[in-house]
RNA sequence: GCGGGAAUGGCGGAAUGGUAGACGCGUUGGUCUCAAACACCAAUGGCCGCAAGGUCGUGCGAGUUCGAGUCUCGCUUCCCGCACCA
């Protein structure tokens, strides 16, 4: 009987389906697991083989989970807001919502391809209003509370109300606006209401304020901070300036320091709480106050990690942006100052980051008294001061900073050296802290650890600083003039927002007639028609507010809803989130580490201060699968900075020859065209012996190339336009890639110093061919070419070649990058399960390596999954093909490798290697079958150790081993570790820590015993005849080492 | 520049301080076949050797240890993240 995946895989996802087997209740009598994968924003390509490899790891252990008698939640749903959807509605008129549905559709069906055990019951969408009305409602939450930084934690804003009524503000702690006036209780019961709630607003843990942000006028939104790569939008990767707007903003700072202490709880790769905290950006210092020569009023505070240097200060400098700078810019230099103020705010960010080294800068004309001297030092702008981060201001100190060294040098300012421990000023700034101070007034012959105590206490004594925290952390920018978001359930009073009564929600998407802005520039959302709100008992209405929320707000808290995804009254019941608490392990990518990551852990935070929340930390256990790239199929130029569009195949042996013209079909499309070929010449004879895979390439084009030789234009232009047709293509030349090593791709013009790439072209050294290529490939021997990065950016990486001759070797590397529509280079996993089956897809990517590392896909290694799954399978039948297990009881040799198994597989699921697992299965299989075991004690309980890799074939095994009921609810074997002894152990034997030969002896033999029999082995004997035993080292039943000289 | 991680055959990758290279791909040889494919069997880190065996081997250099891919120190290279953060 020969295993067939298509006869059995879709016959039991319907049965699953059918009899409910992956949904889960609340179960007491249980321990409960949750498992949840990040679900995938729905995009209009479907899945690739790189997305299932977290979701196929995290549903082995969910499967093996159940197995060990867990009630395992295993949701999945669907991040359905975002720009992509809009994009599209906006080019084709399409409802955001039908192109999500569609997408949605093709995306279940690809994961139900897969057999994922998800309880499909559960399924969500961020864009359906029953689950954004709950997003909207902890919105409304987070505009009620502020944070309380006695308590620590979030509280009713009513509160700090009654707090204002009573006593002002003053001796209130709380997180606030950094311009927050002091106010007496007699003040704020003097002022309005509308006074009031501006005022409230400070301290709102969702506000709106004007502040400086990412504008990407391309797409026509603000950015948050981590949708900002490199100065360009991350999605589209259009240029983003900084403006003044009004938007609404979270205020995750008041959690900064909540959020760095929970990383200390949570079990996440230490790259990614790195990349956290980094984020957040904690430094400890002292913020001091500079007044300015001439105006008694005006005072510069700069923040400084460094206030041990500040005998060193020989000058200040501003941020172009510094509030202060149009003030104290003195008459002579006003022009000056303005032009590069001016010239500063026209500088994208890549142009600063790109001259980071460059000087730039103007000096105001005004000078700053120094806090501790007196002294007066001049005050410059510069760029390299940010006006986002601190006051937007440093003291600088030369000799102890690097980049206030560079711009002392620049404009020739004192560096005085401020340390006895300072070397190499002539050369660059030392900013050790080692040594005593010298030219420092009150600190000089102090220590590092004794300075900075002595000048904070000298600062606070006379109101001229203090000790200070600042963190690089910002608060989150939390509306986007965008259409397909969750509107914000806010409308719009006397120029205050104020909250919809929360029996209104959800605040549902109105209809616009386009997508795009209105004709006075408003966010899509001002075209809808009556986009007002009456609130309850009034008859006037209001403007809704007409922004909406990022695409982070619904992802920052469906964890919970999938607990109970129907609750109309609440986001999840109480008793459903005292059963399931939390997330016990979370999969999904590393490249959500400072965005979605962090985002949910303040929400969450914000949740568990209301009581909504169980735990402080929503997920305990955090992998990120790595991504699994495709190979690229373009060569690039080194000095353009796009490259080439074509893809050019020059045909190396003569595969098309005059006696058997080969057709190449176009089959993809409906107008069908043939060519015929008929090469008499040829290039080179590298032997090829497979060429069938090729019958399928698309618009082939014979050209002559500018030397003479002829190629064949595989791509052309007109295809740009058919992205589909690209990727498979693309896929198509792979596979005759794959196949044999019968191409060399070049460029069309090629040029001295710009490589042609071939793929893997060999593998052994072959003289023939080294030459050939040699000839053929014009590069420097023995040297790694790098085909260099574009603009001095990794914007692709690149193949190299190395040859080296001196090894007889040649090495040829494909470059890898990230699969996706745009590089052709995608693999469908539907090809893969229709191909091998879902079973063997799956084991396949689970065997590539381990799920935290990249790894680039390669379908070739798939026939020895597949071929071990045959052979388990054939394990079952006999000769003609009839099901039969022998009811025999197992031998010695049989049960310890399965018991050998039970504890590899065992372990290794529960460390996550799922690589491994599969290999101790193929072990096992191996052994079974020299075994000619086909014995139901031995297969049975492998049959369930399969299970959650490959459970459509175990399941079809299970019951025709007679059982009724699922293999889904079969209980894990147990693992005896008696069967795991034998009788014998093979015992290494070394001498001086070098193997010489190996014997078998007896469990745990006794040391005398042992000691004699290894000396007596010939070949100790012979390696040890001018040697004296000076100790002999044994580890019971695995080595011995002896130690001679 | 800073931070995190990695480096093991032709390739993907295995190895609680204890026989490096499991398992798979690929390759080579063989069986089957008119032939090919599939399948099956065997070999497969390099070098020397007919063989037995020897010898060198986990990016480089030191160290700890009876014993190091694994631990420590110092480098190199690559990947990821951040990047004028005062």
């Amino acid at each position: 009987m020969e295993y067939n995946p298509k006869d059995i895989e879709p016959k039991w996802r319907a049965w699953w389906r059918e009899n409910g087997t992956y949904q889960v209740k609340p179960d007491n009598s249980r321990p409960k697991f949750y498992i949840l994968d990040m679900f995938p924003y729905p995009s209009g390509a479907g899945l690739h083989v790189g997305h299932p490899l977290g979701y196929i790891a995290s549903d082995i252990l969910a499967r093996y989970k159940r197995l060990r008698g867990y009630n395992v939640l295993h949701p999945m749903g669907y991040d359905s807001f975002g720009l992509p959807a809009e994009q599209y509605a906006i080019e084709t008129g399409i409802h955001p919502a039908q192109s999500t549905d569609q997408n949605i559709r093709r995306y279940r069906e690809q994961l139900d391809n897969i057999g994922f055990s998800y309880d499909w019951s559960r399924e969500l969408r961020t864009s359906d209003p029953g689950f954004y009305k709950w997003t909207q409602w902890i919105f409304q939450q987070l505009f009620n509370h502020y944070f309380d930084n006695e308590a620590g934690k979030a509280l009713p804003i009513a509160q700090l109300e009654a707090r204002f009524r009573e006593s002002g503000n003053a001796a209130v702690q709380a997180a606030c606006d950094e311009d927050t006036p002091v106010f007496s209780a007699e003040a704020w019961n003097a002022m309005s209401e509308k006074a009031h709630r501006e005022l409230l607003l400070k301290y709102r843990l969702t506000f709106p304020e004007e502040s400086y942000v990412n504008w990407c006028p391309a797409l026509g939104t603000v950015l948050s901070n981590d949708e900002v790569k490199d100065g360009v939008s991350e999605r589209g990767g259009y240029p983003v300036e900084r403006k003044l707007m009004k938007q609404w903003s979270m205020r995750i700072t008041a959690y900064a320091d909540r959020l760095l202490a929970g990383l200390e709880e949570i079990d996440w790769s230490e790259s990614i709480k790195e990349q956290q905290r980094y984020w957040i950006g904690r430094s400890q210092g002292a913020a001091v106050k500079f007044g300015v020569a001439g105006r008694p009023d005006a005072q510069i505070e700069v923040f400084t990690t460094r206030v041990d240097t500040i005998y060193g200060a020989t000058f200040m400098v501003l941020a172009p942006e510094h509030e202060l700078v149009s003030e104290i810019t003195t008459e002579a230099q006003r022009q000056e100052v303005e032009s590069y103020v001016r010239w500063a705010a026209t500088r994208t960010e890549i142009d600063r980051m790109s001259e980071t080294k460059k000087v730039t800068g103007a000096f105001t004309g005004a000078y700053a008294l120094h806090p501790f001297t007196g002294d007066t030092i001049p005050v410059y702008l510069a760029d390299y001061v940010l006006a986002g981060y601190g006051t937007g201001a440093v003291m600088a100190v030369p000799s102890g900073d690097q980049r206030d060294y560079q711009f002392a040098r620049h404009y020739n300012l004192p560096i005085v050296p401020i340390s006895d421990a300072q070397t190499g000023l002539d050369e660059a700034a030392d900013p050790t802290k080692e040594g005593r101070y010298i030219n420092s007034g009150i600190i000089n012959g102090m220590t590092y650890a004794e300075a900075v105590p002595t000048l904070i206490r000298w600062l606070e004594a006379r109101g001229l600083g203090k000790g200070k925290v600042q963190y690089k952390l910002r608060n989150a920018v939390f509306s986007r003039q965008r259409y397909w978001g969750e509107p914000l359930p806010v409308y719009w009073k006397d120029g205050t927002p104020y909250l919809i009564d929360a029996k209104d929600l959800p605040l549902r998407l109105p209809a616009v007639d386009k997508y795009l802005p209105t004709e006075t520039g408003e966010p899509p959302l001002g075209r809808a028609e009556n986009w007002r709100y009456t609130p309850p008992g009034s008859t006037e209405s209001y403007e809704y507010e007409l922004s909406t929320m990022p695409g982070w707000a619904g992802s920052s808290w469906y964890f919970y809803r999938y607990m109970d995804p129907h609750n109309e009254r609440e986001f999840c019941s109480k008793e459903a989130l005292d059963y399931w608490k939390g997330v016990d392990v979370y999969c999904g990518g590393s490249e959500h580490a400072v965005g979605h990551l962090l985002y949910s852990r303040f929400w969450n935070h914000f949740l568990y201060d209301l009581g909504l929340a169980p735990q402080k930390e929503y997920a305990k256990k955090l992998i990120n699968q790595g991504m699994i790239q495709g190979r690229s199929n373009f060569v690039f130029r080194a000095k353009e900075r796009f490259f080439e569009q074509y893809l050019w195949i020059k045909i190396l042996q003569p595969f098309f020859s005059a006696e058997s013209p080969i057709q190449l079909a176009n089959t993809g499309h409906e107008e069908t065209f043939t060519y015929d070929f008929a090469f008499e010449t040829h290039d080179l004879a590298i032997e090829v012996t497979s060429y069938k895979q090729l019958d399928k390439i698309e618009r082939v084009r014979q050209t002559t190339a500018a030397d003479g030789k002829r190629l064949l234009l595989l791509f052309n232009e007109e295809l740009a336009d058919h992205i589909n047709d690209h990727a498979y293509t693309a896929v198509k030349i792979r596979k005759a890639l794959d196949s044999r090593e019968a191409f060399i791709m070049t460029q069309e013009e090629p040029v001295s110093d710009i490589l042609y790439v071939s793929y893997e072209l060999t593998h052994k050294y072959d003289p023939e061919c080294f030459s050939k290529l040699h000839v053929d490939v014009n590069i420097v021997d023995g040297d790694v070419l790098d085909l260099g990065r574009a603009a001095g950016k990794p914007m692709f990486h690149n193949a190299a070649f190395k040859m080296d001759p001196a090894e007889k070797k040649f090495y040829c590397s494909w470059e890898v990058e990230k699969m996706s529509k745009s590089k052709y280079n995608v693999v469908n996993p539907d090809d893969m399960v229709d191909k091998y089956g879902a079973d063997c897809f799956r084991m396949y990517e689970m065997f590539l390596g381990p799920i935290e590392v990249g790894k680039p896909w390669d379908t070739k290694g798939i026939t020895g999954v597949y071929n071990f799954l045959r052979k388990f399978w054939a394990q079952f039948f006999d000769e003609q093909g009839r099901f039969i297990v022998s009811e025999e009881p197992p031998g010695p040799d049989e049960l310890r490798i399965l018991h050998q198994t039970i504890k590899k597989v065992t372990d290794d699921i529960e460390r996550y290697s799922m690589n491994t697992c599969v290999s101790h299965f193929m072990i096992l299989n191996n052994e079974l079958r020299s075994l000619k075991c086909n014995k139901r004690a031995i297969l049975e309980p492998t049959v369930i150790l399969m299970a959650p890799f490959a459970p459509h074939l175990s399941e079809e095994l299970w019951r025709l081993l007679g059982h009724d009921s699922t293999v889904c609810s079969a209980p894990w074997p147990e693992l005896n570790p008696e069967y795991l002894k034998s009788d014998t152990v093979t015992l290494a034997v070394q001498i001086n820590g070098k193997l010489r030969g190996t014997l078998e002896a007896p469990l745990d033999m006794p040391y005398p015993d042992i000691e004699e029999i290894v000396l007596r082995q010939e070949f100790v004997q012979r390696n040890m005849q001018d040697l004296t035993i000076r100790k002999i080292v044994v580890v019971p039943n695995r080595i011995v080492n002896i130690v001679a000289n």
